[in-house]
DNA sequence: GTGAAAGCGCTAACAA
DNA sequence: TTGTTAGCGCTTTCAC
């Protein structure tokens, strides 16, 4: 089978702790045993086996990730972030797709645990208290990521929705539009980060006397976004309204669809922005002008608070706020 | 700490064998004693620890995955056919990913090896004989998953490029295109995939007695599709091309957007169509007309495959070929 | 500086 | 049906 430490120790004519020794340099070994020790491991091809490793030292340099989908762009974009500084760190990455199912979620924690992870990083787009208490009961330090919802008392990394709104609709207001209409997935959706970013559309709005429009989309998808077009074309008619603020960089492609399949041209006939910087926002045509959520620094600083809290650092805000950015681009136009 | 199977055996009064047999049903175990030691789990919410286990096992229930970039969504979808299948079968997925650096990827490898993965896949954009031998030499199933070059000799699931070229180039002629030109990534690269659709078009090309064009970006992304755009179009007026066969969806969408910014109309004015059937290709607008490459059922296959094989299951063939599909949508017109 | 031995938490003979 | 025991491959005291 595998070449194990005691077929290095025969090899060397040393003892087993002596190659262990060796091997993690964790206490003095004369140079010439060192280097019998070394070239019967170079000999034998020996790797050190991580599993009977991890059993003794209880460290499994395993950081768990439970995603609802790693199909969704930004999804991907935390996890590169998460990946490349565990990777700095030595911690590999085990991944797990719930596919929203929060019973797939609870299992998923269980297995994560009984593989015994160091830390967890949930990036969920709902919220379920179980699996957070679950998660919580593990005692082990614990990421919490979602773009929808806020995380309230607990540990995470995401962006202030209310400024990153409040900044949108004031650029929209500095272009020359007067009537802004704000698209929504859910009104009143309780601990939706829709609160906080509707709080700071309605600010700037009230601010500059402005009437308040708000519609509401049925979700959060490019569908979604698609299928309140016809609605939100009468809505444009009736109210005149030269600008649309889309909660999501989704439901803007999809209004720009709908408006594509209408001959409705963006942003000749309508300006749209979006929110998040999806990947498909700078492709897109025309590109979209949106907010930019850094999902690759969430996932960064996500894990590296785990890491932090392995080694024994205290943190002490339970949310990060990290700094937005508003990217102006094509699909918004000065009036 | 932590709750082990003595502190469970101890609770139940019985030895640790019999907790063993019960968490395991191994052997038979007395209804009353299995309700003592279900009972005792059930009181210390005691979870087997999976290293341990591993350890005694040699089974890891780990399957190592590396991957060039997961931001990629052809990548990601592979990877969640690679999950969901893996999860049927209680495989769990160590994932990495080695941006295309080489050297990543053998260390990656070699670290997966130590963490006893029972099996890799490797998702790769390159050829790297070095860590493909590498891996190889681990003595653990393989398969190796490659959009863009052949896997000679290797265990891989792809579809057949040759013929879905032809299907391509022959859907064009139907819709009446009478001069089609191919766009690929590099020409005369050894081993591409290429190599086997520039064949299909020609073939098709030259059964109906058309002339063959082939114009080669530099690569694969948007931005080498929209850095041709300019030469394309010169081509396009003086050989009085109608339609054009990108070789990767990515290259029809900078293409698209070239024309967008240069006010040339998709499809009025010129027909394009691409090839994998990668997610932007149906949000698009237009809506793209490619070739479906099943991303999903590859990563499902191919982990399959890794499960078979570990089952004892001889695996005849090296590389399975899954069937293709023509996506008709918005991008093509008939002439 | 080096070796012997205990033990991490578990499974799997082997006995009883 | 149950318990005892020997490891799995490694790290880490504890002697020397």
């Amino acid at each position: 089978m595998s070449v194990t430490i005691k077929d290095v120790a025969k090899l060397a004519g040393v003892s087993i702790s002596t190659v262990s020794r060796v091997i993690n340099n964790s206490k003095p070994v004369s140079p010439e045993v060192r280097r019998k020790v070394l070239d019967a491991i170079d000999e034998l091809g020996y790797k050190p086996n991580q599993v009977a490793r991890s059993l003794v030292t209880k460290k499994s340099n395993l950081i768990g990730v439970i995603v609802t989908d790693i199909g969704n762009s930004y999804v991907a974009q935390m996890i590169r972030g998460i990946e490349e500084v565990g990777r700095m760190y030595n911690y590999d990455i085990l991944l797990s797709s719930s596919y929203g199912n929060p019973d797939t979620e609870m299992k998923f924690a269980e297995l994560l645990r009984s593989k015994q992870v160091e830390g967890i990083i949930l990036i969920s787009e709902t919220i379920n208290k179980d699996v957070i208490d679950e998660i919580k009961g593990f005692n082990i330090p614990f990421v919490y990521l979602n773009k929808f919802y806020k995380a309230s008392g607990l540990p995470s990394v995401s962006i202030d929705n209310y400024e990153a709104s409040a900044i949108m609709t004031k650029y929209l207001l500095e272009l020359g539009h007067e009537n802004i209409l704000y698209v929504t997935a859910h009104e009143n959706q309780l601990g939706s980060v829709e609160e906080d970013k509707i709080k700071g559309y309605k600010e700037i709005i009230n601010k500059f006397k402005k009437d308040e429009l708000i519609l509401s989309a049925a979700g959060f998808t490019i569908e979604d976004g698609y299928n309140i077009g016809n609605d939100l074309e009468k809505i444009i008619k009736e109210k005149n309204i030269t600008a649309v603020f889309c909660c999501q960089d989704e439901i803007a492609i999809g209004l720009i669809n709908y408006f594509y399949d209408n001959q409705i041209k963006v942003p000749e006939d309508i300006s749209i922005c979006g929110y998040g910087d999806t990947k498909m926002a700078s492709i897109y045509r025309p590109e979209i002008t949106t907010i930019k959520e850094p999902y690759y620094d969430i996932g960064a600083v996500a894990i590296r608070r785990i890491i932090k809290e392995l080694e024994g650092e205290k943190i002490e805000e339970k949310n990060t706020y990290l700094p937005i950015q508003l990217i102006e681009r094509k699909s918004c136009r000065r009036i």
